[in-house]
DNA sequence: TGATTATATGATTCATTAGTCATATAATCC
DNA sequence: GGATTATATGACTAATGAATCATATAATCA
């Protein structure tokens, strides 16, 4: 596969690769929402959110419009949420496994 | 969600979120291969290489055994390449876009 | 045993990233 | 117009990541 092709998927999976990324993509699961809900939603700096935000507009992950002094944010593509979900997916084998060989203590 | 599964899904996807590491992903679609197989096929640097692959060894997206002298790998969950493919559409879909944006040119 | 082949790792450098504080901009309302 | 609310951004720091070179380990074979 081409050089570019590869760094374009590697830029959409790390817009997705980060907890508070991650946090604000869970909220928005549910529809679109204000920048000034999610700040408090998940308890973290206004400027770093918007940072964020803005850095997953960028990767074409969530689009934004203005409604008057509001910001309204939402997922531009369902298949975001179904990428999530397979790591969910992923996550939660792997947590069995874990267990699995703990299993004898 | 649970700072800590935040956390773990966003390794998940970090470790896909590399462009060396994507090209060796895909190298693995057809199955298993030798780490001296990679090395040439990628044309990357071995130690490089060897790093990549023992960080996707951590965050358990290959396995690897012994096999004389040779180090095999493979992807350990087809879930993997379903992650793949789901970003392949989006920047699929994202490449038609740009071309209708400038379609007018 | 010594040479060869395959892989791993320590040390280093350079670039990128997340987060924070202070401040700027921009829309709305009184 | 001035205050308020919502968001963005410049400047900075600390942490992390990728790549490279040199070298170490480990298995195989002559």
């Amino acid at each position: 596969m081409e050089e570019r092709v590869l760094e374009l998927k590697a830029e959409i999976l790390k817009a997705l690769a980060q907890p508070t990324r991650l946090k604000i993509l869970e909220l928005l699961r549910n529809g679109e929402r204000c920048i000034c809900e999610i700040v408090p939603a998940i308890n973290g700096e206004q400027s770093n959110i918007s940072r964020h935000i803005s850095m997953m507009q960028k990767n074409h992950l969530v689009t934004t419009r203005k409604d008057g002094v509001k910001v309204m944010v939402k997922v531009k593509d369902p298949e975001i949420f179904e990428i999530l979900n397979k790591v969910s997916f992923i996550l939660k084998r792997q947590m069995k496994e874990q267990e699995k060989l703990f299993s004898h203590i």
